[in-house]
DNA sequence: AGTTAAGCGAGACGGTACGTCTCGTCTTCGT
DNA sequence: ACGAAGACGAGACGTACCGTCTCGCTTAACT
């Protein structure tokens, strides 16, 4: 007996409409009727495939949370590859914020969905950090290496708490006032 | 003619069973019937009071909402007044954090809300934590002064981060890493 | 010491508003509320007097609503003189009719209220009955004395019945049929 | 395009459940989200179906509730096969008066309720009135033919009258009363 | 004249039920 | 398998009314 499989083509239309709607209006704001008219397809096409909304989402993130970070040329400077570095995070944050933000609420009561949002989001290879600031050093840049770990939790920081509390977009402005009032003058005292 | 006026007992017991709903679920999933329990009041009380369920959350932000810290004591170093002013953040934060998580995902969708709650935010006397550089400065641990608004911006930012990836509860290895990691070092290179 | 009583005067404002009302709007559609603000007093002032709503209405109807029937003329004939009264009947029992229906569901749980209804229900003299039928005896329509109450027992069974279960308006026809049907065959088998 | 029906299954559920709540408290306790709970259903079920408790009420009372008397025994006379059936009749009226009377109300408003449950409420079927009757004339009891339906009214008028003003228990006596001092002596006036 | 217990209008309060609505999930049709 | 449509259980929403309570004010004996 042949069995129709079911249409990769929807999954993804599926999938791109709840990341969409994730982002704009939350977890509990988003219904499935919206992610079905969205991706043109019907409720029963979603059901079909997810046994419910929250595994609908949390198939979402599995597949969909790349918080990759295009790499980081050399741009000739640690001032410019630390601005690049932050700029690139204040992207890739400023793509996701929402998606977090919507499903923060969340995570609270959803241990389940906690778990699996975690589990995808360091992602960042820290090699990147660590390869710019040994430029840094071998340029005369710095008198000694740096913990590059504690370098990005504090780049992290900086631009999460920026896009929560003040919201995008995030300009210029503040990746220069971050690398050069906190990021640079901290390297240098770390470096000794 | 007597008027009998709006009791503020039961003002403050509606805002007060809010407050703690909406840290314990968010908003979405706080219904009006848990506060009206909680409260022990009727709905009824609750409406004659509020249009509706956003306005009376941001009635609780506007009321409820203050990020006063601790005063600060003079321990007698830096090091230690920092210690000691990061740590009532911490507290201040810890205490706070899953309100504000809770109407995240709201805030996207709702501006009035994002708006009224920024506005609320700040509460942090500043002039605290410029008494406190000041005061290393007059004992010679700082060369020069320093601005206590971006100070207090990266504090804050550290413990938001921390809260909103690792959660609660901060511990004094955190605070310890962070001033030492940080924000001595920071305000160093800031002093010249 | 003194003991202030209650003022007749507001009996008497809330009495008439609730008279009013009811014939406006009906029992289950007037509100104590609508009384007090009728009756410019407060409800503490109803409940003072009265335990409930349907109380409040049963003193109504004992007080304002006494069912007299208009005085039976004599017609001439005793089938005349029943149809005058059974008319009567019908008249004042289509009058209030739909107070009573609104307040049978509490007076099924209520006997005390019940029995004081019942007390101003008849109220109508039966020495108008009995006189009629003494008329009816000396003209030699009838053999012999007639119970009037029993009489006026099964003419407010027909009225009351028609009313609850047809309803408004009782036309010429309902009364030639009972009084033909039903009254006059009775009274002549019960004189002998 | 296709449209699903109402599942009949949901409407016997609830039918069902109206019915046992409506005998085990009553109409006036009895609530909407009760009976949807005990059918396992939701409210929004309820009210797709009917426009309101009363409209319900009336619906279980048409499908559930036929007014048969039990068969009338041939007791061997007038006397005792009137009996019978008149005190079948205030068994019956017994039972579900509580239910028309806390529907009286709506009845009042809603001409439209009123007249469905009128069409239901007869239900008996008068051939065995009219048997009893024939019986009596060929025991020679009766001079002549009687109209059944007349009969019958005079004898309902009798007992819902009782039942209102009086209230449940219906005893022996009032039988005895309304058989002897009514029924009887109207039967035979009829029969001529 | 002063005291004082009570009545009074106003209206807030807790409670309960209502009827409406939205939403996640399931089911059926016709393509 | 898919879209369209919509029934279903669950349960929150905002409203209405009930009967109770508390508030300040007024009234009318009794001091």
């Amino acid at each position: 007996m042949h069995v129709a499989p079911l249409d990769p083509e929807r999954d993804r239309a599926i999938l791109d409409a709840t990341m969409e709607l994730l982002s704009e209006v939350g977890f509990d704001r988003m219904t499935v009727d919206q992610i079905a008219k969205r991706a043109k397809a019907s409720k029963a096409t979603i059901y079909r495939r997810w046994a419910g909304k929250p595994e609908l989402v949390v198939d979402v993130i599995c597949r969909r949370f790349d918080m990759d970070l295009p790499p980081g040329e050399d741009t000739g400077s640690l001032r410019g590859d630390l601005a690049a570095l932050f700029r690139g995070l204040c992207e890739s944050v400023e793509r996701k914020h929402t998606l977090v933000i919507g499903l923060s609420s969340t995570l609270v009561s959803n241990q389940e969905l906690a778990r699996t949002l975690r589990a995808h989001m360091p992602a960042k290879d820290l090699g990147e950090v660590g390869a710019l600031l040994e430029r840094a050093v071998e340029r005369g840049e710095l008198a000694g290496p740096v913990d590059p770990g504690r370098l990005f939790g504090v780049a992290k920081a900086l631009v999460w708490h920026r896009m929560i509390f003040t919201g995008p977009p995030i300009g210029e402005p503040f990746v220069a006032e971050s690398v050069d009032g906190v990021l640079m003058p901290l390297v240098r005292a770390w470096a000794g």
